[in-house]
DNA sequence: ATCCCTGCAAAGGGTTTGCAGACGC
DNA sequence: GCGTCTGCAAACCCTTTGCAGGGAT
């Protein structure tokens, strides 16, 4: 049922180009490129980090090419974006992974992953109930950390202080 | 037990003294003119409306003091601050609300208010699956609206098209 | 050959910051 | 009077836009 991580970047190729063609958009190697970073490594990112990582592997593009590349991910559903309260947007991959929430860490901006189905069931009825078809959710959770005997954060191991 | 706009008011005044005298801030009468600004109005704002809603009032600041002061209210938890995926912060009055979450209209960008308290169930059982004291939480719906038979959006009323 | 897409750099828009003068304490 | 807050404007940062050259079709 759930492929791996190979065949994961092989069927959102397939997606992608399926979608271009639709769209009757060309079918650009930056626009691969930046496909297959994204799932090449892990879930979460931001427009910055993906452009310098990128760069580091001496793959160039613009910033302006991330940006509208990023923009047909989200269209075609193999990207998510979010706001978590920062001024920059987040991204996440969307194809083959499960529904989930996020905690966020006041203190240090980590993001936790997490499930409840709960949240769908809200979800449907307030659909219903306000004549919406509800077509994404997103439920942050913002939170200080619980710290261990020593003052570090269980989650992170650092040092924090709430003064 | 619910009090009425003008208690309201006057409660909200009362929390925000006791808050800067405990952190050793000057009470200046902008800051308690931004806060009242904020409780005379309808509960949803973005810095900009607020600014310009005071200007028009021939109540001058400035816009540094209006982000001061909302850092402020927001530390004190007499305002919340919300994304919801544009590029400008919205924020509502936190006293004397009940606690609500939000649906986006995807075509005008309103935002309607629902309620549903398994949420709650969810946050508590998360901050404690997670190590976290949860301090706030923001679940938005983002959706299309359902039309009548003319075409004309249920909730707006505006005539909208999904090409 | 067409004309959409890329890269670059400049513009945009919300938010933050630095500094001088004002005023709460 | 001291030290912080305000107002103004410039700086900042992420994102968008305009334009000329290049590559997909």
């Amino acid at each position: 049922m759930s492929e791996n991580p190979q065949d994961i970047r092989e069927s959102v190729k397939g997606i992608f180009t399926e979608y271009l063609e639709k769209k009757g958009q060309r079918k650009t190697p930056e626009r691969y490129a930046i496909l297959d970073e994204i799932y090449s490594k892990k879930h979460h990112f931001d427009v910055d980090t993906l452009y310098i990582q990128m760069k580091n592997r001496n793959y160039q593009v613009s910033r302006a090419t991330v940006y509208n590349t990023l923009d047909l991910l989200l269209e075609c559903g193999l990207v998510v974006k979010h706001q978590f309260g920062q001024n920059m947007a987040q991204f996440e991959q969307a194809y083959g992974y499960r529904q989930h929430d996020h905690m966020i860490c006041n203190v240090c901006g980590k993001v936790l992953e997490f499930c409840d189905p709960r949240i769908q069931l809200t979800s449907s009825m307030m659909g219903e109930l306000l004549n919406f078809e509800v077509t994404q959710h997103s439920l942050n959770l913002f939170g200080k950390p619980k710290l261990d005997a020593n003052g570090l954060c269980l989650n992170c191991d650092n040092q924090v202080s709430f003064e």
